[in-house]
DNA sequence: GGATTTATGGAGCGATGGTACCAAAAAAAG
DNA sequence: CTTTTTTTGGTACCATCGCTCCATAAATCC
């Protein structure tokens, strides 16, 4: 195959790679993101980032350690809406309102797979993957807990009343994002979704 | 093996199975609720019910026939409370109180699989499974489809505001639903879960 | 008892899964 | 040009997966 042009920056010694790794790394967190860790096999993965097994193994190591790479590309480039909506300078409804609706449209975006990638992944899997289903669970963990972090902010500001339970609003919240990424995957519209997180906006605690 | 003893009931001809066939199919229900339709092996499958392949072919035909079986199953053992709450003869906010209540304590329940069997089955999948992605998918819809028509009969009792988007209301508490499903996965507690159903309420649209 | 029918045990099969290995290729360094 | 370093293509490997086949066992029917 004839190596592709080298790309401005320095190499090292050695026969240069021929593919790009990140979008590698991008098509390959897409074929994750739609059909699971498990359901993914690794023919697919080459056939779909275009490299040989050869080449796989030496730029990504394992299945398992490109899996990691595709959750951290996830979180930070296709998921990273999430906590950039949290952190913005914004009343803490409207930064929930705008996270809802923001999960509603990018859920439903007809240049991605459906849903999210972390929200229904490794729910149900075998033993042997006990390991992924554990770092999922943790990822979802973590999403809910950086909403609490922010709920929490928000009761300083005195946007919430005082007596509100924040972990649990932040369950709540997390309970509806994740629901609406299944609907998503089942095919619901994007004005559907927008209507879920319209209805979930009304649980919001009256101050 | 000695073979048990016959049940009462009048048998054909032939050797007697060595097994009571609904209590394999219990077992099968459970790993398949647990580790979902891909990650339950056959080895797994004919080693939890305790019969030999031979018998798992001739009493069930297929793996995918014995999970259809398994989901029936499911939907009027293990999930029949969702069908009789939507069908008991009381208030429609009633109703969708005792459903969300009633699914924190089922899908927390120490003596089964956590969560919910059908809610996140087969989101992310092989491109082989698209059959059975297809089929959960359409039980997701039903059940959906069974609250909106629940929410339709009270809108007409007035119980609800005449203005309401019955299927978009019966979306949300779907989604909500589904998203416990998950949380219960990840190991939230009963209380956690009740408190999710108890501001999941706060969204019933004022009369 | 013999014939018939159904279930069981056990061996094994073809396909696929993820991975390892090695000689050849393509670059920089000396 | 030779050496060194890194990537590549191709092949082969071993475990697992879902499934099949066949001889045998255990029951009923005549």
């Amino acid at each position: 195959m004839v190596p592709k042009k080298e790309p401005a920056e320095r190499r090292g010694r050695g026969r240069p790679q021929s593919f790009e790794r990140e979008t590698a790394l991008c098509a390959a967190m897409r074929l994750f993101w739609d059909r699971g860790y498990e359901g993914t096999s690794f023919d697919d993965l080459i056939a779909t980032m275009g490299i040989s097994a050869s080449s796989f193994y030496n730029a990504f190591g394992s299945k398992e350690a490109l899996y990691h790479e595709a959750i951290e590309t996830y979180m930070s480039v296709a998921g990273g809406w999430f906590l950039d909506i949290l952190n913005e300078n914004i009343d803490t409804i409207t930064a929930f309102r705008k996270l809802t609706t923001t999960a509603a449209m990018e859920f439903t975006r007809d240049d991605q797979p459906s849903g999210c990638m972390i929200s229904v992944a490794a729910t149900q899997c075998s033993p042997g993957q006990s390991r992924l289903r554990d770092l999922l669970a943790s990822q979802r963990t973590q999403a809910e807990g950086a909403m609490a972090e922010r709920l929490r902010v928000g009761m300083s500001a005195g946007d919430l009343p005082e007596n509100t339970d924040i972990d649990a609003l932040a369950a709540f919240y997390g309970s509806l994002l994740r629901g609406m990424a299944v609907q998503a995957r089942d095919g619901a519209s994007r004005d559907r979704l927008l209507e879920i997180a319209r209805i979930g906006m009304r649980a919001w605690p009256a101050i």
